[in-house]
DNA sequence: TTACAAAAGGACAAAAAGGTCCTTTGGTTG
DNA sequence: CAACCAAAGGACCTTTTTGTCCTTTTGTAA
């Protein structure tokens, strides 16, 4: 569903508002490592991630990567369409000509539906919010990243 | 959503089905022309349509792409199992590790049932109900490919 | 039955995505 | 303030996707 870029993002983020949670900043080592993701290339995406102001990095001894706990939760939908783009939220998903309510292409009715879900969903959930849910299913042994 | 083969795929089949309709078969240079999608590699595209069995080609003069009558109508499920496999319909397409009903991600209560009812759509859609459908749509100058 | 139109096929090219490596920069801490 | 650790940054490489071009094959119809 997504590209690399967004899904390294997406896992590098909740683990490092899991470890800010337990008073910790982890560096891209670690994180490379917890997420499964190549090192060199995951440096990159989090590289990314701070100049996008997402999330703060310290240099040196002890440093790492942390989110200022001043600022709201973090939506999933901003970080696609800072990553991929909004090409996921507009459209008629098929590839069709250009689609909107005017001229709908022939699935524009039946796909509206879920494009609108799609839109619901990463517009209330947040990095934090999913990192709570985890918290809460780890207690249960159920549910991993 | 979907990558450039399926896309022009889909478009293809659509053009060529309604082409059928009106006692045609087009060529690749009709095809690409009307579906706005690069000859050469249109012309690759509709190859593997053949090799797929979802179309047959007449070569030679008069020749062109059409679909076998006598076949049940092709849903888009198939087309797109065949042109980029199944990842669309399975996992949580979130990207997280691993995700099933015994160990969901945080996200997977929530994305279950945009991806049944993405499923659904695909499934009950053939590229004959949307030549319906643009055809109705046709009248009302409303619907385009 | 042969000429030719049109698809098939393969080799190649460009662009984008994904990934690596090495050097530079800049905080932190002793 | 000096040393060092870790992120920043840039150059480069690989793979996949997308796209091009040219030759070969084959079916059709005059």
């Amino acid at each position: 569903m997504f590209n690399k870029e967004t899904e390294y993002a997406l896992r590098s983020l909740v683990y490092i508002q899991q470890q800010n949670d337990r008073n910790r900043r982890p560096g891209i080592m670690e994180i490379a490592r917890e997420i499964e993701a190549p090192r060199p290339f995951t440096a990159k995406v989090l590289q990314r991630l701070v100049r996008l102001g997402f999330i703060i990095s310290v240099k040196g001894i002890g440093g790492g990567f942390y989110f200022d706990p001043e600022k709201p939760e973090l939506a999933l939908k901003e970080l696609i369409l800072a990553t991929e783009g909004g090409h996921i939220f507009n459209g008629c998903g098929f590839g069709l000509k250009q689609c909107s309510s005017d001229k709908p292409c022939p699935l524009h009715e039946q796909y509206a539906p879920i494009r609108d879900a799609i839109n619901k969903l990463v517009s209330e959930e947040t990095i934090q919010s999913l990192v709570r849910k985890a918290a809460l299913g780890e207690k249960n042994h159920l549910v991993e990243l």
